[in-house]
DNA sequence: CGATGTATGCTTACGACGTACGGGAGTATA
DNA sequence: TATACTCCCGTACGTCGTAAGCATACATCG
């Protein structure tokens, strides 16, 4: 009858949809349902697109990859790009923070060609360095576990030590929530854990990383 | 009628329940059912003991935190007892793999002070090292942030590139399964990306940031 | 001793989830 | 026009977390 021709549905646009309900109302809002209502299609017609959930999901892995902005032409250093290779990783990360959960909880290895191209970049600047294969596949996963890790623990706050965050800096109050003299050296890196600047943190891993790696491999700028 | 008398339920028995059945069968195969027949109940029986679920993973977290064996008296220098403590930490993630993936979907922090004890031994044995509470704080970040994420790529394996693994070392035959030319890096590390050992890798970037930590901050063995 | 309150367990039920199955409409090819 | 294929929808089943209510056992007190 009416002549509407709807958009066409695609794998794309679903993926698409998926990762805005992962950013916007979390990972647990991303059901079959929710992301069909959002293209505006019922559930079951997703499947025509995605084998199952779990494709989904691995869709969603692999877009966020496609997020790193890998330079097309840069002349500085290797270890200029290298480090900022390693923020733009971050920095891809803390935009979808709750992907940190998804790669943490699938276990399979990424296969597109696409989400691979990040690693390759870093396996290319890490080899510029001069490092043999084998090093380069050692500091890649040295590298990436930081990053990963410490963004994890930057956007989880677990170990933030209770209920402590920016506007509620009452580190004595939240000191008297633990039993009398115990834990005392966390009662007195308190103030520290609410207001450090994860930035700068962050920086001092990697100035760490990278300086230890500038001496064990050779070949300057 | 029957004098059967049922052993007792508990707080600490549904969680150790959870746990196990976590190690053995998956996160997503702990549900309140799963659990609740595992303990020989039902699974409405489990809320007098935990408010919810959440509730009920909050405590796998903290369960745990319990398993790090804190040392009860150790004359070696600080340095020594700071590597061995981030071995325990590891060990302690890799004895429960899914639990990285608990951490990462929440978001709240620790506030149970068992859980927070290996936190507070950790902070004790950065300060010995001569650092202030803001140094062992940023040091405490990037150690924990490494160790996590390191064991997260590890044991996750979301970057050993295509379907590499121990008992299908061949690698010509994924390479073939990249478009011709592209990611020539990963084609060419893929032999490391299957055979390198971990526990070597993780020492490595180990020492890079102990060695780095030791330059910074005074106060020697 | 019996009464009573509290802790512990079971049963039933509801809405949301992933998805198997089958039907129907639109478009392309013969 | 007939046929086939692609895309979407409707319905249904089993599983999930958990709200509500009822049954039982035990501790406390008269």
């Amino acid at each position: 009858m009416t002549v509407k021709t709807r958009e066409k549905l695609s794998r794309e646009r679903v993926v698409e949809a998926a990762l805005g309900i992962m950013d916007r109302e979390g990972l647990e809002a991303v059901t079959m349902r929710r992301v069909a209502r959002e293209v505006g299609v019922e559930a079951m017609s997703l499947y025509h697109h995605v084998a199952d959930k779990d494709d989904l999901l691995d869709g969603l892995c692999a877009r966020v990859m496609t997020d790193f902005r890998i330079p097309s032409r840069d002349d500085r250093p290797w270890m200029e790009r290298a480090r900022h290779g390693a923020h733009e990783w971050r920095r891809v990360l803390k935009s979808h923070p709750n992907v940190i959960a998804l790669f943490a909880e699938r276990s399979k290895p990424m296969t597109d060609v696409n989400a691979l191209r990040p690693m390759e970049y870093a396996l290319s600047l890490i080899m510029e360095s001069g490092a043999d294969e084998r090093e380069a596949v050692q500091f890649f996963n040295v590298m990436g576990g930081y990053i990963m890790g410490f963004v994890m623990m930057e956007t989880g706050q677990m170990f933030t030590a209770g209920a402590l965050d920016a506007q509620r800096p009452d580190a004595a109050a939240i000191a008297a929530t633990f039993p009398a003299g115990q834990l005392p050296c966390i009662t007195a890196a308190l103030p520290y854990l609410a207001t450090c600047d994860p930035d700068e943190q962050f920086e001092f891993g990697l100035d760490l990383l990278f300086r230890g790696m500038q001496t064990r491999f050779s070949a300057g700028p």
